[in-house]
DNA sequence: CTGAAACAGGACCTAACTGGTCTCCAATCA
DNA sequence: TGATTGGAGACCAGTTAGGTCCTGTTTCAG
C-alpha cells in the first residue's frame, strides 16, 4: 500500500501544531494538543531535535521551538528525519541488497526514488497546514476527540 | 521509510521476466527463473490475472503471459494491483480516517499522493527493464544465486 | 476415460517490524 | 539543592505482511 509510517504522519501534525505558537513548548503541551501520547511525542520530538527541524532548551521552563519557519521545512525533510532515507523498495540508491532477488531492478527505482522526493522536497508544511481541510480547529477537536476515545476503549 | 511492500516488488521482477520470454509460462519456471519461492510466484501471478495484467491458461499445458506489452503496462498498475490503491498515509483521498489523530492534515496529503501516482503511472514495466542497471542476466544470477543461499540457510 | 499438470481461491501460520511505554541520566532554573 | 524538562536507550506487544499449504477446477495426453 506504499504506506508512511505513522510516526512521520505524527511528525508533521506536531510540527505544524508547534509552528502555530510561540515561544517553547513542552511535550507535554504538545501532546495535550495534538492528541498524539506523550511518550510517542517526546520520542519524536528527540528525533527532530537531532535531524535539527525544532530547536530544544533543557532544563526547567525548556521545551521546543521550531528551528526555521514551516514555510523552510519540506515534508521531504520530515520524513527523512522520522523513517530515515525516501526510497520505494529496498534497493537504495545505489547501496546493495542483501536479498538479491528483488535486485534485478536496482538501477529502476532510482528514478521513481528520485521523482518522489523531488515532489516531497517541494511541498512545505506552511502548504500542508494552509490545504489542511479541516483547519486547525478541527484538527485539535480530531485530536482530543481521539484522545478521549482511546482513553476510554483501553 | 516509505517502502513498497516485496509482493509488489516481485510482481514488478517477474512481469519483465514473463515480458522477455514468449508463449505461456508455468508459475514454477518463473520461480526458476525468478529466484522467488513458488508459492509466493503462485500468489502473485493469481493477483495479477484478476487484474487483467497477465492472461492465464488452466489446465495442463497451461501458464501465464503478459496481457499488454512491457511498454503498456505501467509500474503503477503493478503496485495498485499489489498493493491496492497508491497512498502515502492512512488518510486516503476523502475517505474517513479510523484515527483522527493523523487526520487533521487529511486534505493535504492528497496532493502529494496524486503527484506520487503521476509519476508511477508515467513509468513501464519497459522502462524498468531497459534502465535496469544490472540487466537481465545479472538478475537471474542474482536470483537463482538467493535461491540457494536461502535453501542452504533453511 | 482416466490421470497428470497447472491454475483458482482460500485458510492459516509465522515472523518481523512498528508503535508505544518505561526507566534512568543530564541539564537548567528557581 | 531540588524540581522540571529534555536525552538516550531498552523493552514489550500488537499488527501486518510474507509465506505455505490445501482443496477444487480445468485442460490436455495417453
Amino acid at each position: 500500500m506504499l504506506k508512511l509510517s505513522r510516526l512521520a504522519d505524527y511528525a508533521v501534525v506536531i510540527l505544524v501544531n508547534l509552528g502555530e505558537q510561540d515561544g517553547v513548548v513542552t511535550s507535554p503541551a504538545l501532546a495535550a494538543e495534538t492528541g498524539v501520547p506523550e511518550p510517542t511525542v517526546a520520542k519524536i520530538l528527540k528525533v527532530l531535535s537531532s535531524n535539527k527541524l525544532v530547536l530544544s532548551q533543557r532544563g526547567a521552563k525548556g521545551g521546543y521551538r521550531l528551528a526555521r519557519s514551516l514555510a523552510d521545512i519540506s515534508v521531504a525533510s520530515v520524513i527523512t528525519a522520522v523513517d530515515g532515507k525516501i526510497a520505494l523498495t529496498a534497493c537504495v540508491d545505489g547501496g546493495e541488497c542483501d536479498a538479491g532477488v528483488s535486485c534485478g531492478m536496482c538501477g529502476s527505482w532510482d528514478t521513481i526514488n528520485k521523482a518522489i522526493r523531488d515532489t516531497l522536497e517541494g511541498i512545505s508544511l506552511e502548504v500542508m497546514r494552509q490545504n489542511s481541510a479541516c483547519g486547525a480547529g478541527m484538527m485539535k477537536k480530531n485530536a482530543l476527540m481521539s484522545a478521549t476515545t482511546r482513553r476510554e476503549g483501553a
